[in-house]
DNA sequence: TATGTTGTCGCAAACCTTTGCAACAACTGG
DNA sequence: CCAGTTGTTGCAAAGGTTTGCGACAACATA
């Protein structure tokens, strides 16, 4: 049985039902390469079901992602999601400036969690942690440019992100 | 000079003009207590000024986030904002089941970012970190629950939190 | 104080995502 | 295999947030 069968029957188990459109989103988002964005999956879908409506994607990767079978991330404020690979399960470090999502083992995060749990009983939504940031490349680039502005003003590398 | 004033004398001096809107803006948001979701900021705004637009309050947020002056709250899928307070810094926890927010210490991210920065390159967008979860008393609820239907079928236990 | 430059505002529209609802279809039990 | 139950769908509309644009106003300079 492969890893997507034993999340249809994951799902039959809790009292969801199999649907065609279900299936076809499960089968899109498994032959993507990594986190699609909820656009691009409808349009896959609908090459195959024209009829499948965005609602029902949103509504089906919301109901995936409860129940574990994708990870859903956040990039630039628009949902992407990925199958949740079983045994090889991470999270994400998205870069505020070009918006690539960089790949985070667990192992960075169990400190964090246990402290959490341990400290304030809270128990951190890990399956779909995502850290915002900036990675090395637009460090690296944030740094060029700060030197061709004048350094001593200290002003936000960043400011272009905020587009006026 | 009020941290406020300073505020301000910084926004200025970053080539950001300072208007109305911005001062009514600011003066609410230091006036409420804890963060205030942007409808609330938005109402008490217009009490004072009428013609400030919906759109306006969240350029205004965006900018003062972006300068540093308030923090972003995420909860519930609404933006929500609260004063940065100098010296008293926190990040935050927000309960997925309750939507409370529950202030972190810096202290306990000290560790993730060292460890980001140092193995990836990535700088955390930590001024605005937020992990969402389950707080200590939804935790209980939820295990009180699991005790009225059968334990043995292992379903989530927050099931009631997507309502399809 | 008068004038120019350019950042900002209000408005309307767009965007992404969620939701209410009635028709429909997947599963269950007979 | 049929009927009943109830989870799902498509559609339309709403909700929260962002954006394009022309009019306006804050600051700088003289």
């Amino acid at each position: 049985m492969t890893s997507q069968e034993q999340s249809l029957q994951q799902l039959q188990s809790l009292g969801y039902r199999l649907t065609p459109q279900r299936l076809l989103v499960l089968a899109i988002v498994a032959g993507g390469d990594g986190h699609m964005g909820v656009d691009e999956i409808h349009r896959q879908a609908r090459a195959a079901y024209p009829y499948l409506d965005l609602a029902t994607v949103y509504r089906t990767l919301r109901l995936f992602k409860q129940v574990g079978v994708v990870t859903e991330v956040d990039i630039d404020n628009r949902l992407h999601y990925e199958l949740t690979a079983p045994g090889e399960k991470h999270h994400h470090m998205v870069c505020r400036a070009c918006h690539r999502a960089i790949n985070l083992s667990p192992h960075y995060l169990e400190d964090f969690r246990d402290t959490l749990l341990r400290e304030f009983d809270f128990e951190p939504d890990i399956a779909h942690f995502t850290v915002s940031g900036h990675c090395r490349g637009c460090r690296e680039m944030a740094a060029v440019n700060a030197q061709d502005n004048d350094p001593a003003a200290g002003e936000p590398a960043d400011a272009a992100e905020l587009d006026y």
